[in-house]
DNA sequence: GTGTTATTCAATAAGTCTATTGAGTATTAG
DNA sequence: CTAATACTCAATAGACTTATTGAATAACAC
């Protein structure tokens, strides 16, 4: 009868790992720890029909990991809490280190990352105070707006080709982007390389930034 | 073609989430973040079939969560790593602060925890530098000797209504066992109340206490 | 009110997961 | 060698999960 109580408790907790245990939700945790966003723009950034997102976002929702709060028309999902951002670097960190299955299938995914500068915080910080340093977030703007690191010029990915004229060439280019999960910094920093410039990644996003315990920077709440 | 390779990246991280993605195997994991066992331990303290058990044991294997060792004739489990405790622990924040269920299964499962006091590890250090406070530590003395808090005294919940008379009277009896989820410290203290003796829980287990940054004590490797 | 857009719901077929059973393997003891 | 112990494997039925479809609802514009 203990028993039959210990093994509620366990299923409850079970739920939310359950919730966790898809790919594609796991993708839409990925967007959702960058920015809230509706149902479409979800499904249409993880490739999945609109009903079928819907139904994975509902699943996370009774998870206890996303609200969902209509907005006139939309309903716009969010974490419900940072813990659960939290919960997903956890895992990842998990399985990158665990299963050699994860790191063949980054390897292909970022085919190049081991062939570029790596660079910590603190070099960062060091080279943003020294001036010669520039740190550029490549997402999409609506990610920059939800939340960057305090210094960093958003450029995202889309544009960088026809704005990299623009850039100055004696500075240190320093690409971020969603996490070491994300190609955007390795895309925008092979064509940064490419164009006779130097560089590096950095391999934290917002949310690992956030949880080594550093600010975030954000311009507006209301970021579209 | 980039979202296959995307989607597989995330396929290989569910495989982790997957793997805890159940309650039995929660469980499993939960015995596991206290000390090695067997098969065979792991069946009887987790009410399953040897089968059944080995089964899920071996699915906790395949997502890299532990490492089984032969020894001779029997098969030792261990956790593959502190980051799986991490999860393991992240994965119950999440679910205790945004699942009511789970508050509710709690406190069926351990339903004198709103009357008894708790006590910080702060308080904890202040009261045993003191002497007046004595650590006791609740769980098989097999968990005890694979790891416990420094200047923790061994009195298994089994032995303690026996040992019970033993104790002496003018110290504040702090108990504590697996962590949040393990009812052990509430039945101890119950027992160290109704003797008329004055207690406290600590909330936090061996795990939860190396989590926050302090050391741990062990005794002997080959604890059996 | 009607029409439009964004999202959710319900049904369903195909796939995956689970507990149980009984057989198979590895190690040790004698 | 045989017997015993500890564990793993394979097969299977019943239970869940998933993607797709098309219908239903909610908010808004007019």
């Amino acid at each position: 009868m203990n028993r039959t109580i210990k093994s509620h408790l366990f299923q409850q907790v079970a739920q939310v790992a359950q919730a966790i245990a898809n790919p594609h939700r796991l993708e839409l945790l990925d967007l959702l720890v960058q920015s809230p966003r509706s149902v479409e723009q979800l499904a249409s950034a993880s490739a999945l029909s609109i009903a079928n997102a819907s139904q994975h976002l509902q699943r996370l929702k009774r998870g206890g990991l996303i609200i969902g709060e209509r907005q006139g028309t939309t309903v716009r999902y969010r974490l419900a809490d940072q813990a659960v951002a939290r919960l997903w670097t956890e895992l990842r960190s998990v399985a990158t280190s665990q299963l050699a299955e994860v790191e063949r299938a980054l390897d292909q995914y970022r085919p190049q990352r081991h062939s570029f500068a790596t660079i910590t915080p603190a070099e960062l910080w060091a080279g943003m105070a020294r001036g010669d340093t520039l740190l550029l977030d490549v997402r999409p703007a609506l990610e920059y707006h939800a939340g960057h690191l305090p210094g960093a010029v958003s450029i995202p990915l889309e544009g960088l080709s026809t704005r990299l004229a623009e850039l100055p060439t004696d500075f240190l280019f320093v690409t971020y982007c969603r996490g070491p999960l994300c190609a955007y910094a390795d895309d925008a920093l092979g064509q940064i390389l490419a164009s006779g410039r130097r560089g590096a990644r950095l391999e934290e996003g917002v949310a690992e930034w956030q949880q080594a315990g550093y600010q975030v920077e954000q311009l507006s709440l209301l970021a579209g």
